[in-house]
DNA sequence: CACTTTCTGTGACCTATGTCACAGTGAGGG
DNA sequence: CCCTCACTGTGACATAGGTCACAGAAAGTG
């Protein structure tokens, strides 16, 4: 998986060098308010970014897949800021934790270091935005079509989620979703198993 | 305004030699789905940038000031891609125009430039994130206040600005900010003058 | 197999906020 | 001094979507 990233040889060899730890599921992993002190890059597994309010709401900012790291994370620690949202493990996860001096000396020392991260954060300003988009202009009927999509793509025709989880991504309640989707079912579109969703025709 | 900019002499040599150019208000410097040229780093005035769905609404996304660039055209142009925002200049601006190129050369000459790119990506992903915070869980009516506050802080207890500004900036109608700003009026928090709001006792 | 937990389904209800439709009012331009 | 805009004020109204309060079903767990 990390021989996908195009680092040169010399980078390589010193992430190489660094253990791979496994963290599992519903591992807090990053707190907002908090200095960062290392970066995870992940090998296996996903890591879920997220905001919340006092009341306990959340919502999803971006997921951290494979070969992918995490930009909030590397921007507070490059500028000595504390982190302004949470990061929880997903599924089973294993990643290399690198200490944050390390990403600030290979910034000035890797160009394909400053390439990676420089594409990270147009990926994830990138999802962020229509993120802003979606909530500030799209209904939440829509929202969920489009999330369903993006599962899809993810997942094939069996997405595998509770109500609940799809809900905290596009910002809203669980009963808003059942009620969604249930629509989708009698329209014929979809059908509901107990934390399944499989798509019968094109959303 | 630009020997703030903590550069290095050699860097700061090269953006005084560009002659810096003036844009006048209502001025669309960049269009969402372009490629990007030119980089703006503001002398004076401000540009702001913003999403627009189908039918004209349109949301802020923040303003660059004096000592700023904009950090969307700068991710854009590093990973050759095409801008996910619109940016029109508000206030008569002067503003030295970057080509891409230098601004990619200069990732890998200059520290001082990196350190500056980096400090801008934490801020506006800050600014991004918690504008995401405000519309997915705050109301209306606290996204105002929080709004009024901005804009206190920056132009003091008498601002001038227009509702339907204001409306935009948080996304919502003109006849909500009215309605709500009179209610704060009448219980004389805030005074209400035609493009003016004169702030009488704390928020 | 009991018992608990997690997930889903649904009706009833409430309310924040967007929309429409005007009416006024101040400001600037010619 | 008009006349035309741009800005503001407001009532009436519609409704999306959040909240509450259950109930039943599936899946773990010991």
């Amino acid at each position: 998986m990390l021989d996908k990233l195009q680092f040169e040889e010399q980078l390589m060899g010193e992430i190489h060098s660094m253990e791979p730890i496994e963290i599992y599921p519903n591992t807090l992993i990053l707190k907002e308010h908090t200095f960062i002190k290392v970066i995870p890059i992940v090998i296996e597994g996903s890591i879920k970014v997220f905001k919340m309010d006092e009341s306990g709401k959340e919502i999803v900012l971006y997921h951290i897949m494979p070969g992918q790291s995490c930009i909030l994370s590397i921007a507070s620690c490059l500028n000595e800021r504390v982190s302004k949202a949470n990061a929880i493990v997903e599924k089973s996860t294993r990643l290399i934790a690198v200490p944050s001096d390390k990403v600030k000396e290979w910034i000035d020392r890797y160009p394909s270091w400053r390439k990676f991260v420089h594409n990270l954060y147009y990926e994830r300003l990138d999802e962020v935005l229509s993120l802003v988009d979606n909530i500030a202009f799209k209904q939440v009927d829509t929202r969920l079509t489009v999330k369903l999509k993006e599962l899809q793509k993810k997942q094939g025709d069996v997405i595998k989620s509770t109500h609940q989880s799809i809900a905290n991504e596009i910002g809203t309640a669980r009963e808003v979703v059942s009620r969604l989707l249930k629509h989708l079912e009698q329209q014929g579109i979809i059908q509901l198993e107990r934390g399944e969703i499989r798509i019968l025709k094109p959303l």
